[in-house]
DNA sequence: CAATGATTCAAACGTATGATTGAATCACTC
DNA sequence: GAGTGATTCAATCATACGTTTGAATCATTG
């Protein structure tokens, strides 16, 4: 019955993966999914609204689950701050552990950062996941400032990004020690100590 | 003399890097510009040597810079290794000082990551660059393994690439702060206590 | 000023793109 | 098994793409 719907966001997902958004067209799509042209629209009425239903089916889960972990290291650490290793494999985990079993799945994502389509996307369907570990990581550092926070989130989302997009296929690894390798390293940088100083955060 | 190659040079960075390689048409960058679609060809011969002599014109003054002060760094340290932070200001410091004067030179290379195209640049252009820096990256991380290190350098392009792409945008912050905080971020990942053992490497 | 080579121009090339149409086919209910 | 709504299909839409062409224009030299 979804036969066609799922054939198309499979190879959607993979080739959307491959070569971008911009460089993938319905045609390519179509042509390996085996499906016809006009099914596209039928089903999802454009080609935008075709990637939205495809991060929506991937990336839900993967939010859901974050936020599932992150309530249960919030309520195992009661009124204390999550430690910051556990805070990051919440964040992790979910997307890494998938990408596994479904490499596309990760260059689909390192592709959306790097085509900047992420922010409009995660602006639609990311609120609660980004302000819920926003909220856990500025506990977790207290030492740093909102503003340093803020920017070292970012150098964070970009280790991740690349790694889902470059990382698996170029290093014969597990993913678990890949996951390791990659919380040992946000540890450390989240963890350094501050460099901004209160009244340097509005320096211009 | 070379005002019509400049335009053209000038538009297609901007707009390559606001909307990436395969989402700007030849007929964007002609219409910006000012000038004649023939130009293009006549100039380029079509659009992947564009491309490359853009790549070429921006980035290969930072890799010669890079590798200036890497020489000055390694001069210095005479027998011993670089300075892990010393060796990160070498590499990060001529592509962010000069993305404070010109944000679309960051847009642009973290772009080129983002649609997959720069292992295709850097291994036309950037050898020297990544054998010299990874050398010197192993010599200032003996704790670490060969692929360790590869892998944590990776964590580190992800990091660098998504800052020019975003971070430049979304923070009012200056560009030498920007660094700090960046530099102080690696050095924290780069320099974190190993997790791969040194049989571990080839687990599967 | 004539001539020559470099550059620019409008126009068109063939192909590909996302989107739409209406008929054909399917699955299912009454 | 006729009727009905959901789905698929081939065909086509208008537009956009990268590229090519040959004439027009410019700048420079003899």
């Amino acid at each position: 019955m979804f036969e066609t719907q799922g054939k198309i966001l499979d190879t959607a997902e993979r080739l959307f993966g491959e070569h971008g958004y911009a460089g993938t067209s319905l045609r390519q799509i179509i042509a390996e999914a085996g499906v016809n042209l006009a099914a596209i629209h039928y089903h999802f009425g454009n080609k935008e609204e075709l990637l939205d239903r495809l991060v929506m089916r991937k990336v839900s889960p993967v939010n859901e689950e974050r936020l599932v972990l992150l309530d249960r290291l919030e309520r195992d650490a009661g009124s204390s701050p999550v430690p910051l290793d556990k805070l990051l494999r919440a964040f992790l985990e979910p997307p890494l552990l998938r990408i596994k079993e479904n490499p596309d799945l990760g260059r689909l994502i390192g592709r959306l950062y790097g085509e900047g389509l992420m922010p409009m996307i995660a602006e639609r369907h990311f609120q609660t996941v980004k302000s819920r570990f926003t909220a856990a990581f500025r506990r977790a550092l207290p030492q740093l400032s909102e503003r340093e926070v803020a920017l070292r989130l970012q150098f964070m989302i970009g280790a991740m990004a690349h790694t889902m997009l470059f990382a698996c296929q170029q290093f014969s690894i597990d993913a678990n020690l890949l996951i390791r390798e990659l919380v040992a390293f946000i540890v450390g940088g989240l963890g350094a100590p501050a460099v901004l100083g209160e009244n340097t955060e509005e320096i211009r």
